[in-house]
DNA sequence: CATGAATGAGCGTTCATTCAT
DNA sequence: GATGAATGAACGCTCATTCAT
């Protein structure tokens, strides 16, 4: 039965070669101006054989969200190094998090920017579900953080979740958006590495608990 | 003539009610997948009519985006009160801005979400320095803030239009993203008001002076 | 009862500015791609108001047809001498007809090579019989030419009618197809005065009585 | 593969039948007034499978005018025999061409009569340039003749190239002209043969060396 | 499994014509 | 009479999807 196994890798290693032409295309063009046609030359594939493997452009896009995304929880995950003191987690999860950006601005791009439509209904049902759990799994790592801090009297008491999120989306936003540079390019060249670190800082000295603060402001 | 002068009114009139059916039926499904026939029907006119009023469906929506910045901008000048301490005047900015997201969340959402394609080559050249000077307008007001509170001692020496810049982002990336609830829905109900204003702290925390800082913790 | 006269004499000037406007936009831009907009701008005159004076597009296009067809009517009954001999007044008309393309170039190539479309069924069947009147006239010059050197015994026995339809259709074609330069640019620059008098030549001298050839070639 | 030749020819075959049905529905309405929807309808296709054989309308209007030039020209080199009498020669080219317009007259009547827009910048250069090579070397069969026959004295020292243009011109007009029966109806019914007939030899008399055309005239 | 020709619904845009003012 | 806003029926073209091979 190695041959059903083979079969199966094949098909998996088939299915990431076109996700990985996909990416090229769609990145640079945007999803609405590439064409099934595109992502096939890109994948020196048939138009055809795309449907063996995707069952819509829709799809298609979705499994590169989800696999781009699952990259990203993946990279988060490993760079939280455990037992370590909150705010020193803290400092590595976003950096882990800009580094991404860094490593694979396209990715991140593609993820937070780009002219998804609303895929509830346009795609397998488990999929939108897979893509949930993914979410919260990395949300999920720095509201855990927030609240060891809490636990240790690190951190005000701030709901751990809602921080998380608010976090998140601020630094995805002082990413994402200035780096848009056709629709803001009248914002010129900015620093963002030190954007984002100047952010952390400052976030973390807002939810610090008072000795906490003090403590940094004396070091 | 008041012919003349009615027939201009009428013009302006129709434009603008195109605008407002292009609004809500750009926002409800997106760039892409809204037909001119959509917006035609939204608004009650003939497709053709449309183009006596826009070139092209790029500049239909250019001339939303447009209109939606200049309405945020001027809401965020009327904001500020001149002459007042600028951490305060730091507040009405902010406050001004997450109320435009309540009383507009639509236009806020079609300004920094949809899926805009790059406008430059689609769109009159000039509404393109129109969208460039106005944005530049808007992000001014904060950035000067920012100085006058260096000249006073308050801020920090950082650069003020950098850090208006990441300052906008940030607030914007809190606002929009977890917002967007087709895409994010996993995220949960978030009390956005708070996590704005917690935000406003923390970065006025982050840019403060250290004697500023001081006064602030005492206060 | 001056008032109707005027009225009638403003009618006309109006209509015939119109065709003016029209003859300029539609000689230069071609039938398909002239727009009845194009013409109202290049007569000063609304859109509407095309259609006070002309049916339809079509109309208009055949209205211009027919006058510069009666234009070139006109320009050959006048250059003929009556009473003159057969062989000059041949050469008066060839000459006529060759200096009215010389002339207007443009009305020319718009009554023999413009993409007109078939007009009957889609104007006034008036215009078209007109249209016909007016061409048999034209024709008719010329047979009357040939057929008056029959009657003097210079030209062979020759039907008169084909005879004209030949030569007008040779000349016609000598001057119009090589002058289609985006079709036949191949072709090269030409010196089309000297090949039109030549063909005049070789014509007359194919239907001249053997007596009169003898007598040419002695000359 | 034997696949792919029979995917090739079919795909030929698939083209040419693309361009009969377009053909027949294009000479019947004229270009403007033929949608790509009659062309799919006559060849029982959908609208989108015309685009797979043709980038666009233009290029299936001009593909079609290549190919009934390409006709016209095979027909006349095939005419002539090689080292026959000039005059001799000449005849078979003008009966050749002759014999085209009466077996494809509508052939004929697209190439020289229809409403074909400037082709350039609308259609691939590469075609236009094939178009010009074969109009020269149909063009050249008729200009060597004349250049033969000036070389053995037969023909006046005349510019070959002019002559035949001039030649070509005045026929293609005498063919034309009179058979676009919706414009010229009023020419009546004519024997279009012997009119050819007749400029043929009116034209050989108009270039014939002096010794020539006494020879001619006695015999 | 893979191909690529074929489909057909749909898009943005144009423009001759109409008609209330 | 004159205007010009409005209509609406097409048009050329695209492209996600299907299916015979």
């Amino acid at each position: 039965m190695a041959v059903v196994e083979r079969r199966a890798r094949e098909r998996e290693a088939r299915r990431r070669a076109i996700l990985e032409a996909a990416r090229e295309t769609l990145l640079e063009q945007g999803i609405a101006a590439t064409t099934m046609d595109d992502i096939a030359r890109q994948a020196e594939l048939s138009k055809g054989a795309l449907y063996l493997y995707f069952r819509s452009k829709d799809e298609l896009c979705f499994a590169l969200l989800l696999e781009a995304s699952q990259a990203l929880v993946d990279a988060i995950g490993r760079a939280v190094t455990p037992g370590l003191h909150p705010l020193e987690q803290f400092r590595q999860l976003a950096t882990a998090y800009y580094r991404f950006y860094l490593s694979q601005p396209d990715y991140f791009r593609f993820m937070f920017v780009l002219e998804h439509q609303p895929y509830r209904g346009r795609v397998a049902e488990e999929l939108l579900s897979q893509w949930s759990v993914m979410g919260r799994q990395g949300l999920a790592v720095l509201a855990d953080i927030i609240q060891r801090g809490q636990d240790q009297g690190l951190i005000r008491p701030v709901d751990p979740w809602q921080t998380a999120v608010a976090f998140w989306s601020a630094v995805t936003g002082l990413i994402v958006i200035p780096s848009q540079e056709v629709r803001w390019e009248f914002l010129g060249q900015l620093d963002l590495e030190q954007l984002v670190l100047a952010t952390i800082q400052n976030f973390w000295g807002g939810i610090a608990s008072p000795e906490e603060r003090q403590q940094a402001g004396e070091a």
